[in-house]
DNA sequence: ATAATATGTTGTCATTGACAACAATCTTCG
DNA sequence: CGAAGATTGTTGTCAATGACAACATATTAT
């Protein structure tokens, strides 16, 4: 497995965090140097899907690129969250609340009990379901995991300004 | 190719639009009856990403729903929206603009001119490149994709309520 | 001119989301 | 009780997407 193809690039180091308007945290924007008189983008500008999407996938470069070292995706990194936070619960309860469908699920489960992470036991109350627990070493992984991936919120947090980030948070909160 | 199969499900009628607090868009945010004592997000709830994720899939989501008619994702609708604001640009350009991949541009237009929504012309100055154009056929098809496209905007405003919009598109503008 | 770059194209892989089919278990209800 | 129906997890498979290498053609830099 190693290091998934899908980290993109996107480094470019920015020295200076002075106060002042924070820059784009990836891609296209404009601004570069030696670009053809810009285009316009102004109907685009109208539709909140756009935006979303770029700024969700620089989010998530960012997050994948910050948690490297660990190898894990945003996808794990929820479930083995929810997983520690709600041990026990069953792969459809994990499915349903993280909106991943059961079979990708089961998937991803095959992979984190490969790297020894969790493990599926056996459901006292219903045998058709496994209730799902961290083991020992996963939450020892996931102990570093949560440092990276509050290195890559502080990251977010420096890029997208503290009172933005916040006003974002109360913003979705109600959508999640 | 028809309706890409992609264009998932969640209708979910609902018709009561009160003035009231606007409801989950899509998908898991608990709620639902007959679910067991609902899992603890507390954790994620940190995480923009996390939220930031799950509103572009809805509203994307929705996007690719309203326009089905049309049969037009996303990224389709970005690019010509964007040539027929800039005819005449080249495919690294727009490519650039949009942060699309040159050749996934490249297959994404077979396909539009496939369609007979745009054509490549030869680029007078530089013998490599092509110039983008909408057909009249495309420009055609880009006034009902317009209007489909306004209806999908009307309903976000709908569930993500005016002024939350307004705010969310000033909070994304800076990034695009 | 020669080398280095840029543009567009095709080939190919990995990841992801979706869906169908299946076995093993519950649940419902006659 | 017992058969029909639903749920849970699993595997197989497809389509869309993003990435990257290799290539031909053309342009720019040295």
């Amino acid at each position: 497995m190693a290091v998934p193809k899908h980290a993109n690039g996107q480094r470019r180091g920015r020295g200076s965090r002075g106060p002042a308007r924070p820059r784009a945290l990836d891609a296209a924007s404009g601004a570069g140097p030696g670009q053809a008189e810009s285009l316009d983008f102004a109907e685009l500008n109208g539709h909140i899907g756009y935006f979303l999407r770029r700024l969700q996938v620089a989010v998530f470069s960012n997050f994948i690129r910050t948690l490297a070292p660990m190898d894990v995706r945003p996808a794990q990194y929820s479930v083995l969250v929810l997983i520690a936070s709600n041990p026990g619960r069953s792969q459809s309860a994990i499915g349903q609340a993280l909106n991943i469908e059961r079979a990708r699920l089961a998937r991803m489960l095959h992979e984190l009990e490969r790297r020894n992470w969790i493990e599926r036991r056996a459901a006292p109350d219903d045998r058709r379901s496994h209730s799902l627990h961290l083991t020992d070493t996963g939450a020892k992984a996931l102990a570093r995991i949560r440092s990276l991936a509050a290195r890559h919120e502080e990251r977010m947090v420096e890029v997208i300004g503290r009172d933005r980030r916040l006003l974002l948070l109360d913003l979705l909160r109600e959508f999640g």
